[in-house]
DNA sequence: CCCTTTTATGGTCAGGTCGACTATAAAAGG
DNA sequence: CCTTTTATAGTCGACCTGACCATAAAAGGG
């Protein structure tokens, strides 16, 4: 902002976008609605809206994520903004930055389809292409971003419920990255690195086969050596 | 943009804010402005302004960055977007969005302070501190986002001229990361990774000391496995 | 011209991590 | 009881890393 005060400044409309994910039955699944008006009337698109003139776009994106999913307590999801998308044609009606979000949801309640007619739907992901604007683009962005901080981070706990085994952990790094995982290289190396499974005592067999034990994210974030995806 | 033609919009205005880094003898200096004007006058600031109808943040920044370097080409320039920041207040005169920037540079030509009155300096990173508006927040974000990237991603080089030897490579990471690092472990490393280095065939003593071979930039633009940085 | 300083770079060695794999444990269902 | 499914303990060799010893090649001071 040094030459601020210099020139004349432009009005744009701010919008957020929101990339959500969910896993269900071990597959990756996003959040998408359907436009019931032009343009791209009737194609699928990623929820969002304006943001208020009171919000900031964390907040909107948070207001849009609860309006979307139908929870009523969307405070403990994951929320985090991935980039702002700002090309002059991306809307043809006029001129709209949007900041896009990426959300992660431990379990997939049905989707209510917020305030707004547009019916709200998890679709697996990648079986749905030509998104309206440029929604494709944000959708591969925000899930190659995801993909990337599983590597060194414990991002993955946030699409588990709050106790969780680690096989449903090791299942959310197998369906976002698509590959499959040694049981017990990856059981040796979460339960190694110090500070971020804390085992609650209990067992439970949801799994099928032998009880897991049961564990709760510890408070540490940064994985350090991070989590290799393994080459394509 | 689900809830996209539901409700009223209220226009805001869109800058871009660049946190560009330098290195100079080896230390990390961030390029401020000092500000003519009220709010914060008398005050350092990120350079940057108003994102124009035509542009997108990207053009936008990338403009900026020529204004308040004073460099006719930037065309080459290291230049990815931070994140935005939408706070309501985070201006006192109007509801400003602005998409943050981080730039770096390999060498430091003395700033020219652009085509505003505003005076452009090299500061020795950490050395100011209430930069106006939310700047200290934002110019934090981006050293931390530097730090991070070095570990995984080839943009130490983006702080080297075109030819550069393995030392100056490591004193970047030393200079943003703040620890020293064992210069033969470092040239194991870097030089054992596939893709990264190619010897030019040239050699240089303008470090002193020992001649130092040459080399430019591979293609590859991660590094897999990544350097680790060393703990505090 | 030798000696010190500075930087570059080649090895070694011990410990840690990782991938592949053998083995065992504990449930559910037929 | 036996098969299937999932969980979890080890083992082994390849590789990576950090700490270190050693040498190379320049510049500058006496």
């Amino acid at each position: 902002m040094g030459g601020y005060d210099k020139y004349a400044y432009e009005p744009f409309a701010v919008t957020v976008d929101l990339a959500v994910f969910t896993l269900r039955t071990g597959v990756l699944h996003a959040l998408l609605v359907e436009r019931g008006e032009e343009p791209y009337a009737g194609r699928w698109a990623l929820p969002g809206g304006f943001v208020q003139p009171d919000e900031s776009a964390e907040t909107a994106a948070r207001r849009e994520l609860a309006e979307e999913t139908g929870l009523t307590d969307v405070s403990g999801l994951h929320l985090e903004q991935l980039r702002t998308y700002s090309e002059p044609g991306r809307d043809p009606r006029m001129r709209v930055v949007s900041v896009a979000f990426t959300a992660l949801l431990p379990d997939a309640p049905e989707a209510r389809g917020g305030g707004d007619a547009a019916q709200a739907r998890w679709i697996p992901y990648g079986s749905v292409r030509g998104l309206a604007f440029d929604h494709d683009r944000i959708l591969a962005d925000a899930r190659e971003r995801v993909g990337a901080k599983l590597e060194y981070s414990w991002l993955a706990t946030a699409f588990c419920p709050p106790e969780f085994t680690v096989g449903e952990l090791r299942r959310v790094y197998e369906a976002v990255w698509g590959v499959a995982l040694d049981p017990r290289n990856f059981h040796r190396k979460v339960t190694g690195t110090p500070g971020f499974l804390v085992p609650t005592g209990g067992t439970t067999t949801r799994q099928g086969g032998r009880p897991a034990q049961l564990f709760r994210a510890g408070g540490a974030t940064l994985l350090n050596p991070p989590m290799l995806r393994p080459e394509v």
